[in-house]
DNA sequence: GTTACTGTGGCTATTACCTCA
DNA sequence: TTTGAGGTAATAGCCACAGTA
């Protein structure tokens, strides 16, 4: 398997049950149970818009139409939209968003907007392909591509930042895997040296040698090219010899 | 120069919709 | 036809930072 192919490693690392992405955090806040979102309760209170959503193509087809007929709205509020299903449709609500254009604008649509859209193969195309050039966007950037799209560009900033944290966690797997691998070698590598070790002591009771006598085991090292066993006098100033370490912590680098 | 306030954008965690096997 | 899993758009809340009074 290529360490560079992120896929395999993707794979391996989620089959090893690795634990992977960013999983925990300190703060304290994300701890305590966010409050449910009550669609109910701002029925009440609020009154916002509610509209019974078609959960078909036909839905969907209304509402790009709608998107389409509508002029781009003004750059990135964070307006909020709140949504349950219940078994017959899907009920749409939304909240009002005190100072968001994109707010008012929906409320002159009734609210009959789907929560969720899928991004066409395009889109999804050009959003990969602006995200290779940067992978964050300056306001103009992102209305103009809005535009260019035919998506809100609150739509484009959160595809950018679903797409950031994507790459993210993706690069966190492969830096687990990557760290995986540096576990296992050294493992491998520190059974050898105590094996190593024990070879050397026996050998050093059964028949004395001078070369043994005077070097320290703990201080040799395997060559993990050619995995043969080098040494040489413990605390010598002179320049060791390619395929000798003197220190059993930092890895050896090949012959 | 310092402080308080505000707006903006990014990040993380989570939710919920949608597709597909 | 149903269902569970996975992908991902969308939301919520926090933080950092810059601009300003």
């Amino acid at each position: 398997m290529d360490i560079n192919n992120s896929q395999d490693i993707r794979e391996t690392a989620l089959s090893l049950g690795l634990g992977v992405g960013p999983t925990t955090t300190t703060s304290a806040e994300h701890l305590r149970p966010r409050e449910p979102c009550s669609p109910l309760t701002n029925l009440a209170s609020d009154q916002p818009s509610l509209a019974l959503s078609l959960s078909t193509d036909a839905y969907a087809e209304t509402a790009k139409a709608k998107e389409e007929s509508r002029p781009a709205p003004a750059s990135s509020s964070r307006s909020a939209v709140s949504s349950f299903s219940s078994p017959h449709a899907t009920i749409v609500l939304r909240e009002k968003d005190v100072g968001s254009d994109e707010a008012e604008e929906d409320e002159e649509d009734n609210g009959c907007v789907r929560k969720k859209l899928r991004l066409t193969k395009e889109q999804s195309a050009m959003l990969e392909n602006r995200f290779k050039e940067h992978t964050s966007l300056n306001p103009k950037q992102k209305q103009a591509l809005a535009k260019q799209l035919n998506l809100r560009p609150r739509q484009v900033e959160v595809w950018f930042q679903n797409r950031r944290a994507r790459t993210k966690l993706k690069q966190t797997e492969v830096d687990c895997e990557i760290l995986r691998r540096c576990y296992e070698k050294l493992t491998a590598e520190n059974q050898r040296l105590r094996k190593e070790l024990q070879e050397m002591k026996s050998l050093r009771f059964s028949a004395p040698s001078p070369l043994y006598m005077q070097i320290p085991a703990a201080t040799l090292a395997l060559c993990p090219s050619c995995q043969r066993i080098n040494g040489s006098e413990a605390g010598s100033d002179a320049a060791p010899k390619p395929g000798l370490f003197l220190n059993p912590i930092t890895r050896p680098a090949p012959c």
